[in-house]
DNA sequence: AGCACGCCGACT
DNA sequence: GTCGGCGTGCTC
């Protein structure tokens, strides 16, 4: 018979698959997408994914046979390998790699030599309570009178019969041991009920995930408009397997989703709702769970291992009464094992978070999903008020179809924007620390009328660093090339990079002289201001130090929409998606800091955010006011946030970008190489400059050191190749692969860290 | 990733 | 003399 070989993906960051013979017993096991045992080296035993199984004896001296396949079904479907295997191709890592970031780790295959890893997955138990025996009403009676003498016994059997409702004729049910208790108080009484042969105690295996106890809501009614555009969506499909959704702030995009995920799921058919960041889910969550129910699956960053492994599974479970058909997820939920799935969307697809920077594998879900959808032969939809350059030019190019919703749904006027200058402000003195009289009365008035204020700083902590005012010193990071932020409320100065964290100095680490400076502004400030400036307003303040705890999110946001805080002051996390109706005033402390972000994104992101943050002020009858705080009021950017122009600012960007050669015109992939020791890290990264120029020629930028030269004692540097689209992709990565490849052979590069990342964002 | 192997300095 | 430091290369 003919010798069989399996291909194997093991959790490791090597590039290439590992090939395996099979041995005759295991013949029947060995398919794609199971969990086998291997050895790798003298020692060592991982368990990996088989990808493939074929007769091609590889070309080498000695082939080792697989030793076990643990789990004969399989837990990855062919789907997601070839997923996998794109993901790796297009983003320049090893299948390993995108294997680690597409199982929860508690599912991950692991290496059973190694040392203590995650927890494995294990199924939750608790236990229950059910009658020991079937009782007559009759024996009932006279159990229940025996224990007169024992009430708190009786009072259990009595709420386990009413819960359970045996009388009823329901049979022996068991019911939750903690339900008993907490109604009934006493553990003991429980126990001699046990004793007695009344009760009896089982284990039963629950659940992790919460369910939707509400039923479905019926949907609602589309306006004329959104009815419009729901139908272009729709015919745009029949010709595309892409749309691009354009449409402004609470012009209802979310019904229009609603109404095509409802299509999908009656024809029995799974859907995916992508959103970038979870601060959002919480509300979108919601208004799908009521049209939805329980078939609804929910995926992020904040799930425990455990209980992503039981979303993976109910995603896995093709049976619509106990499995997701829907699932409302972040960036890595591409990754869920859907079997049908035919409508994928993304929301808020412009959205930077799509893009993971670090670890590898260094993707995009929006690109990803694009091709996740055509491996499915599914429809995708992205959805944006403000659409990424790169969507909006595929639509233009007619590669993507194109639906526009421009009216604001129902009443809802678009806020009124004022623009307000900060330096005419401080030249006048006109200024109250950080606020212009505009702000200042715009939150006024609010308060007066009991509406509710969002204030955005693009910068947590309270001043982003501190300077001796004699000679200029400021205190920077131990680890990282960066100035320490200096943090009010825990009163130290803190490495917003690496974490590191000092005492404030009390003098100049330079001069000696005290006094030091606090410089610039971050959240922490602006509450610690408006706190004085309004004292009987209600302030909540949310960024990244505020949010730590799981449902933090949640708690300062629910707080807000029940209007127990007047005003929220947050990073860009409050900018997102969030709806609040009592939300009439959005200021923006200082888009300076946006507009000169060193990025060639910069505008086009300074324009998104803006208009999303904006897009947060006015619902219903009530028009809100944005104010805009800025040095420089005549920056096209600001005019075209003005007019809501955002064919303006796509024209403008567009033109920019085509004649400095960047995205989406050209083709961005970016090399970052880490030292320790700066001489080596030039040398290397010269080497591997010229090397790369010589085959690109001018498209090579750099080496050079980022804003952020050095994290941790890391001194990174970083060369960003720049292709024509013209170029054959698969050509132009291979080229740079041999690059790298080559600078790694050469001696003392074991130090050296390479990072390839291919559309960088 | 992890492990062996090999080449250099500092110790019983 | 050997022990062990890390830098290098390989694993089906």
């Amino acid at each position: 018979m003919q010798e069989l070989y399996a291909d194997i993906i093991l959790p490791i960051a090597v590039k290439g698959r590992f090939t395996y013979s099979v041995p005759a017993d295991l013949v029947d096991f060995a398919k794609p997408g199971v969990k086998a045992l291997v050895q790798l080296g003298n020692r060592k035993i991982y368990s990996g994914i088989i990808c493939r199984v074929h007769d091609e004896k590889p070309d080498l001296e000695n082939i080792r046979q697989l030793i076990r396949i643990t789990d004969p079904e399989p837990v990855v479907n062919e789907i997601q390998l070839k997923f996998w295997s794109w993901i790796s191709n297009y983003y320049m890592c090893s299948e390993g790699e995108v294997m680690n970031a597409a199982m929860p780790s508690a599912f991950l295959p692991e290496g059973i030599t190694s040392s203590p890893v995650a927890e494995r997955y294990r199924p939750r138990e608790e236990s229950f309570l059910e009658l020991a025996k079937s009782f007559s009403d009759e024996e009932l009676n006279g159990l229940l009178d025996k224990l007169k003498k024992a009430p708190a016994q009786a009072a259990i059997l009595n709420s386990y019969l009413f819960h359970s409702g045996y009388t009823a004729g329901s049979g022996i049910v068991p019911l939750r041991k903690s339900l008993l208790l907490k109604e009934s108080g006493s553990a003991s009484a429980i126990m001699s009920l046990i004793g007695k042969g009344i009760l009896a105690t089982v284990s039963l295996r629950v659940g992790r995930l919460k369910e939707y106890p509400g039923e479905a809501e019926s949907l609602r009614e589309l306006s004329s408009r959104q009815a419009e555009v729901f139908q272009s969506i729709r015919s745009l499909f029949e010709e595309k397997d892409i749309v691009l959704l354009h449409g402004i702030t609470s012009s209802g995009k979310t019904e229009i989703y609603i109404h095509l995920i409802e299509e999908q799921l009656r024809r029995g058919k799974q859907v995916l709702y992508m959103l970038p960041e979870i601060a959002l889910t919480a509300q979108i969550i919601l208004r799908l769970q009521k049209h939805f129910g329980t078939v609804t699956g929910v995926y992020h960053s904040r799930f425990t291992d455990q209980e992503k492994v039981e979303i993976w599974n109910k995603v896995a479970d093709k049976d619509p009464s106990s499995g997701y058909r829907l699932i409302l997820g972040v960036r890595s939920s591409v990754f869920l094992p859907f079997s049908d799935l035919s409508l994928v969307i993304v929301d808020e697809e412009h959205d930077g978070s799509y893009k993971q920077h670090d670890p590898a594998p260094r993707y995009n879900a929006r690109d990803s999903a694009v091709m996740l959808a055509a491996l499915h032969k599914a429809k995708i939809l992205l959805g944006s008020a403000s659409p990424s350059l790169e969507s909006y030019s595929n639509a233009a190019m007619g590669k993507y179809g194109l639906a526009v919703l421009r009216e604001r749904y129902g009443q809802i006027r678009l806020p009124e924007i004022i623009v307000a200058n900060t330096r005419e402000a401080y030249r006048k003195k006109l200024m109250v620390s950080h606020f212009t009289p505009e702000l200042l009365s715009a939150i006024d008035t609010a308060l007066a009328r009991d509406e509710q204020i969002i204030l955005f700083q693009n910068r947590r902590g309270f001043s982003p660093y501190i300077e001796c005012p004699e000679c200029g010193w400021i205190p920077v990071c131990t680890q990282c090339a960066v100035n320490l932020t200096y943090h009010k409320s825990i009163n130290r100065m803190v490495c917003h990079y690496c974490g590191y964290s000092e005492e404030v100095s009390r003098k100049c680490g330079s001069c000696g002289s005290p006094g030091l400076a606090t410089k610039g502004f971050g959240t922490e400030k602006i509450e610690d201001e408006i706190r004085i400036l309004f004292p009987s307003a209600r302030i909540a303040r949310m960024d990244h130090d505020t949010t730590r705890s799981r449902n933090a999110f949640t708690r300062i946001i629910r707080a807000f929409e029940e209007h127990e805080t007047d005003i929220l002051i947050g990073t860009q996390m409050i900018s997102k998606g969030l709806d609040f109706e009592n939300l009439t005033v959005v200021g923006i402390l200082n888009a300076d800091n946006l507009l000169n972000y060193p990025d060639f994104r910069a505008h086009e992101r300074s324009f998104q955010l803006l208009e999303q943050v904006s897009g947060r002020a006015g619902r219903r009858r009530k028009q809100g006011r944005v104010i805009i705080q800025t040095s420089d009021p005549a920056h096209r950017i600001i005019r075209l946030v003005l007019r809501h122009d955002y064919e303006g600012m796509y024209k403008m960007q567009a033109a920019d970008r085509l004649s400095f050669g960047y995205p989406p015109f050209y083709r961005m992939i970016k090399i970052s190489l880490r030292h320790r020791d700066r001489a080596e890290l030039n040398r290397f990264a010269d080497i591997l400059g010229s090397d790369l120029r010589k085959q690109f020629g001018k498209g090579i930028l750099g080496p050079e050191f980022p804003v952020i030269s050095k994290i941790q004692l890391w001194y990174i540097k970083t060369i960003l190749i720049k292709i024509s689209k013209d170029k054959p992709l698969a050509r132009v990565k291979e080229i740079i692969a041999g690059s790298v490849e080559r600078l790694e052979k050469q001696k003392g590069t074991a130090a050296l860290r390479i990072a390839v990342d291919v559309d960088p964002y």
